[in-house]
This record gives structure tokens, C-alpha cells and sequence, in this order.
DNA sequence: CCAAGGCGTTAGACAAATTCTAAGTCTTAA
DNA sequence: TTAAGACTTAGAATTTGTCTAACGCCTTGG
């Protein structure tokens, strides 16, 4: 599993150092959408070193490289998401717990009415409360 | 219109101070989509001696009665929309400038399929560039 | 072997947005 | 008129994020 994520370490161009493998290690596999001081807590537990420059540092150059995503839906802080292909977000008003809704799950209509602007990318943002099971 | 903007404080229970009609006169004027700071500014150009401080408690406050929704949605700042009713958002991403889309302008299809979520609330967020006219 | 460069990391200073606090000023109702 | 409560204020504190300067560690050419 390390391994895997050298290799994508390398094949997007990145140097893996110690602590870019560390920091893609948490992010890549978490199903949360993390803040940089979420990355910041979770990565120092097992890397207990690291410096909130370097996790700044690393998720902004995860996402320059294509790695993550950057948000900007949450209250307060930026969150980063490892699903880069699009998709629509649930926001727990609650918890403010954020959740992946499938792209094709939803249908936006009636896109192309928007004659004064070109949408390069658009998605739906949702409210509301997970339902307990 | 001063006396519109009293009587919407009134009606909403809020205790029409000079300092809350000013704000009210400016966020309920404009259709831009104003960080506090941008109130803060527009406002102290007619009333110079308020307070960073007011102006987020009175920010906090109509928002809180319901005559503004906070929007979350900009880089780095909270921005405040005088408009109640449901619509969707373009945001320019060169310029970061906020437009509203009508509500009926799209539709979202599907949402019931949405089984784990109670959406109390919901938008489409588009991003792009204006077309220059 | 060793010096030079480059890259990555670090701690801490800095900056911007927002909240908190404690004190001051107004308003109001008795 | 006065006390209580509401509102405002300046500045400190907090939070999120960036910047800076120094340091360590490879690598590479001599």
C-alpha cells in the first residue's frame, strides 16, 4: 500500500519524500474531506515531526498537481477531497460532516439557458440532516 | 427608504439602532454579494466611527432573524446575500464576483432518489467566466 | 573525498478574518 | 432622574493560512 502510493507520488511528477508519502497516505484514503489541520493531527500521529508548514506545503502541491481537490463549501476552513472526478456534495448541518453524492445520481437541467457565462464546472451542494439508520 | 429599511428591522424584532439602519441600508441595496469587510468599508464612508466589531454582530444578528443567508461559498470570507428566496450561484473565477441565477432558470431532478439525506435545503454553485458583452 | 546547488523541511513570524472581552454610552421605563 | 438593560466600542485573542530564513540532506562534478 505504501507502495501505491509512491507510484502515484511519481506518476504525478512528485518527489516522494517521507512526508508527502505520509500526508498522501491519510488523505487518499480517507473517506472524510479533511482540513489541512485535520492532515495536520491524523499525520502527526504516526509522523510526529511535522511541521503545519509542510502540511500546508504538501496539500497545496497535491492539489497544484493534480492529486486533490480544494473546497471551499465548509464553514471556516478550506477542505480537500481525494474524488477528483465530479460528483455533488451532502452537507450535514449538524455535524457539518460532508458527504459525496454520485455525479449521476442528480441531473442538472437546462444548463445551456446561461447565455452570459461559460461554466467550466458546476456541481449541486445539498443541506440537511443524515438520516440515522 | 429610511423609513422601509426601519420598519423591515421592526418587523424582523430587531431594535433599529443607527448603526443596524446603516448596515441594513447598504446590505439591502446591493447586489453584490459583500464580505463583512466590504460592509465595513461601504458603511464608514457614511458613518466613520463604527466598529469592525458591530458590524459582524450586526451581520450575525440579521442573519440570525432571517433578513440575510451567509453564504459559504467564496475564497477565504464569508460573503452575505440579501436574498431570502432559493436561487443558485455563478461565481466569476478569475474576478471571484458572486452572481445570482433564478431559481427556475435550472432544475435539479433526481433529489428523492437521495434515500440517507433529509435536504432541507439546496443549491447548484457554478463556476466559469463571464462572457463580456 | 569534498564542495556546491538544489530540494525539502522546519520553526516561528506574519497576515487576514472573525470572535471575545471588558468597559463605555444610550435608551427607556418607572 | 436614574437604574437596568441594550448596544457599541477598541483592542486582545483566536483561527486559518502564508511567508521567510535557516538548516539538513542528497547528488554530482571535480
Amino acid at each position: 500500500m505504501n507502495d501505491d502510493v509512491i507510484k502515484i507520488l511519481n506518476d504525478l511528477g512528485i518527489q516522494p519524500s517521507a512526508q508527502r508519502i505520509a500526508v498522501a497516505e491519510y488523505v487518499l484514503h480517507t473517506d472524510e474531506h479533511p482540513s489541512a489541520d485535520q492532515v495536520f493531527a491524523q499525520v502527526s500521529a504516526n509522523f510526529p515531526m511535522i511541521s503545519r508548514a509542510t502540511i500546508y506545503n504538501t496539500l497545496n502541491l497535491f492539489v497544484e498537481k493534480g492529486m486533490l481537490r480544494m473546497l471551499h463549501i465548509a464553514e471556516g476552513k478550506v477542505v480537500f477531497d481525494p474524488r477528483m472526478s465530479p460528483h455533488h456534495h451532502f452537507i450535514d448541518d449538524e455535524t457539518g460532516a460532508i458527504q459525496d453524492i454520485d455525479w449521476h445520481q442528480l441531473q442538472v437541467s437546462n444548463l445551456n439557458s446561461l447565455k452570459a457565462f461559460e461554466v467550466s464546472d458546476y456541481q449541486v451542494i445539498l443541506r440537511g440532516k443524515s438520516k440515522k439508520k
